[in-house]
DNA sequence: CTTGAACCTACAGTCGCTGTAGCTCCCATA
DNA sequence: TATGGGAGCTACAGCGACTGTAGGTTCAAG
C-alpha cells in the first residue's frame, strides 16, 4: 500500500544485470537511451538507473533484431509497432522484407567479389611483386573480368569476435 | 629547356580530372592525401593541386582496390609493394587470401540471416501486430531457429547508388 | 571585367558503437 | 563502522571511410 506507482511485484536491475542478461554492452545501452530508443529509467537515490521488466524486454527485442542485423531506425519502427499491437502488421512486413532484400542484395555483390578475388589468386605465379596477378589485377582495370563495376560496399573489417 | 625538374611531357591534372578519370570524389582524394595515402601532389602558384600521371595511377589502384572491398590498411600495404616491384608478392596472396576469407565468412552469415528472415515472412499471417510471426521471433528467443547466434556484422545500409 | 565553375581549408556529421578519464556509489567483509 | 573494490556515473574522443557544409579564393571563358 506504500506504493502506488509502480509495480511492487516488478524486479528492478541495475543496468548491469540489464546488461548480462542482454548481451549487451552497459555503453551501449546508455547509447540507446541517449538516441532515445530505450527510455529513461528511473533512478536510485544515488543517481543510478533501475530497469523493470519492460525494460529488459524492449532491450532483448532490440538485442534480437540488431542480431538481425536491422539497423536501429528500422528497429525504431518495429518497436512503436509492438506499442501499438492491435495494428496491421503489414508496415512490420515491409521492414523485414526490405531487409531481406538487402541482404540478398549483400549476398550478391559478395558472391560477385569472391569469385574475382579466387580467379585472382588461382592465376598468382607466385613470384615477384611486378608479375603478380593479383596486384596487376588491381592496378589495370582491363585485366579483370569483372561483368559490372559497381563497388563492393565499403564494410568493415570486424570480427563479431 | 625551361623546364627541369618535372618531366615536361606528363599531363597535369587539378583535382576535379582526377576525380572524374577515376570516378572518386574530390573530396575522397583529399581523404586520401590527408591519410597518407596519397603523397601531397604539386601545386600551381594559387594553391591548387596538380597530379601527373603516377597519381592517377596510383589512384586508379585504390579506386579498384576499394571497389573491391579491400579495407584502407591492407590497400596501403598493397601499394607499398606495388613500390617494390622486385619483391615476392607472397603477402600480396597473403592480403588478397585474408580479404576472401573475410569475405566468405561474410557470406555465410548472410545467408544464415536470409533464411531467417526468409522464414519469418513466409510464416507471418498477415494479421495484427499482437500476432506478428516477425516481431514475436524478434522479442522471443526461443521463437527462432538460429542454429548460432553470433550477430551478423553491424553493415550500415548503405546502397551503393 | 565579369561571371560562374572549380578549387581551397576546416570542421561537423554519418552509423553503431567502443574506450577513456575522472569521478561517485553501493555493498560485503574485517 | 571503516574500507576496499567493483559497479555506476558523465562527458567526450575515436573507429572506418567517407560525405556534406560554410565561407572563402582561383581560374578560364566570354
Amino acid at each position: 500500500m506504500t506504493e502506488a506507482a509502480t509495480n511492487t511485484t516488478t524486479p528492478r536491475y541495475p543496468i548491469g544485470d540489464l546488461a548480462r542478461q542482454t548481451g549487451t554492452k552497459v555503453q551501449t545501452i546508455r547509447y540507446y537511451e541517449s538516441i532515445g530508443l530505450l527510455p529513461q529509467p528511473a533512478r536510485t537515490a544515488g543517481n543510478q538507473r533501475v530497469y523493470g521488466q519492460d525494460q529488459l524486454d524492449r532491450l532483448g527485442f532490440i538485442k534480437h533484431a540488431r542480431d538481425f542485423g536491422f539497423p536501429l531506425d528500422a528497429i525504431r519502427e518495429l518497436l512503436d509497432m509492438t506499442d501499438r499491437p492491435a495494428a496491421s502488421c503489414v508496415e512490420a512486413d515491409e521492414i523485414v522484407r526490405r531487409h531481406l532484400g538487402e541482404v540478398r542484395r549483400r549476398i550478391g555483390r559478395l558472391q560477385a567479389l569472391e569469385g574475382e578475388l579466387g580467379r585472382m589468386l588461382e592465376s598468382c605465379s607466385h613470384g615477384t611483386v611486378a608479375d603478380c596477378r593479383a596486384i596487376n589485377v588491381l592496378s589495370d582495370h582491363e585485366k579483370c573480368c569483372a561483368t559490372s563495376h559497381e563497388p563492393v560496399e565499403t564494410i568493415p573489417y570486424r570480427a563479431p569476435d
